[in-house]
DNA sequence: GATATAATTGCAACTAGTTGCAAATAGAAC
DNA sequence: GTTCTATTTGCAACTAGTTGCAATTATATC
C-alpha cells in the first residue's frame, strides 16, 4: 500500500468524524495514522504503543475510549480472534471474513458475500438482519484436520 | 426441567470428566451443579456467586480455569453476547444459535442447523471444519428494524 | 487404612480494560 | 484574537480475569 492511501484512509475518517460533530484532536490524529497504517488487525495495546511512539502522554483510555466510539460509529471492525484480546481495523469494502484454525492458529480470508444466503434467508425467516461485514468463524483448517481425525485431549494424562 | 434431569446433567458431566482421567473435587461438583440448574446462559461471576452461595471459600481462579476446562473439552459452550463479559452453558443437543439485536438486545434462539448449507460450503471450497454448535449473530430484530430505519448516532450533538 | 504423588486448589500479586471526575482544549460565536 | 462552553483528555482508583507457586487433596497402589 502507498503512502499516498495510507493518508487517505486517514484523512477520510477524520472527515467522517467532523461530519458527525466530532472534534479533530491529535489524539485521535494518532490514533487513525496507526489504524491506516496497520496491514493486519491490531490489538488496543499496541495502538497505544504506536500512539505513544509519536507522542507519549497519550493516555490508555483515550484509546480505548476513541476505539469504541469508531466502533460504534461502523468506521472499524473488531473481533475476538481467540487470542484473549480485541484486534481492530478499518472497516473497508469490500467486505471479508475469517476462518481460524483452533489448532494451529492459521487465519484464511474468505470473501465478503459467502454468508449473503444465509445473511436473506434470516431476513425472510425471522426479520433478523443480521451484520455480515466481518465475521470470524472457528474450526480446523485442512492442514490440521488431515494431520490429526482424532480430537487430541488437553489432559496431561492423555499425553 | 425436572429435578431428576438436573441432577443428571451433572452427573453426566461429572462421569465424562472421570473418563477423561480428571478428578471429582467438590469444586468441580458445585460448578457443574450450578451449570446444570441454570436455565439460561450465566456469566462466571454468576456462576461464582452460585457456587458460594454453598461453599464461600470457593476460589475464583478455580471457577475460572474449571470453566476454561470445561470449554476446551466441549462440555460447555462460552459465548459473548456483546454485554462486555462471557457467558456460560451446558453444551448439549439439539444445537442452538442466537440472533441478537444491537438496539434492544432481544435474543432470538434459532435452529441448530441454520448453517448447515454454508458449513457444507466451507468445508468443499476451502478444507475448512467449521465449528457450528452454538453461535451468536449480531444485528436488528424485526421490531427495532422497523421502528427505526435510519441508524441513530450516539453522539451528543445529534440527540 | 496408610503411603505416594500428580492434579487441583487457594492465595496473592499482577494485567488489561473501565469509570468518574476535574482540567484542558477544539471549535463556534463574536 | 478573545471568550465561551461542550467535548475530550488525563488521571487515579477500580474491576474482572490471569498467573505462578506453595499447600492441599483425590486417587492409585500396596
Ligand atoms: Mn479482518
Ligand atoms: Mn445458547
Ligand atoms: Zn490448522
Ligand atoms: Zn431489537
Amino acid at each position: 500500500m502507498s503512502r499516498q492511501k495510507l493518508t487517505k484512509i486517514r484523512t477520510d475518517l477524520l472527515a467522517r468524524l467532523v461530519e458527525l460533530g466530532y472534534r479533530v484532536t491529535p489524539q485521535r490524529e494518532l490514533l487513525l495514522s496507526a489504524l491506516g497504517q496497520a496491514d493486519k488487525h491490531l490489538s488496543a495495546e499496541t495502538l497505544l504503543e504506536r500512539v505513544r511512539a509519536v507522542y507519549p502522554r497519550v493516555n490508555k483510555s483515550v484509546v480505548y475510549r476513541n476505539l469504541e466510539l469508531l466502533a460504534q460509529l461502523g468506521l472499524i471492525s473488531c473481533m475476538d480472534f481467540g487470542q484473549g484480546h480485541v484486534e481492530y481495523e478499518v472497516h473497508h469494502h469490500p467486505h471479508h471474513h475469517h476462518l481460524v484454525c483452533r489448532n494451529c492458529r492459521a487465519m484464511l480470508e474468505i470473501d465478503g458475500d459467502a454468508f449473503a444466503d444465509i445473511q436473506r434467508q434470516l431476513l425472510e425467516r425471522y426479520g433478523f438482519a443480521a451484520e455480515m461485514d466481518h465475521l470470524a468463524l472457528f474450526g480446523l483448517c485442512r492442514k490440521c484436520r488431515e494431520k490429526m481425525p482424532v480430537q487430541i485431549s488437553h489432559h496431561p494424562h492423555s499425553l
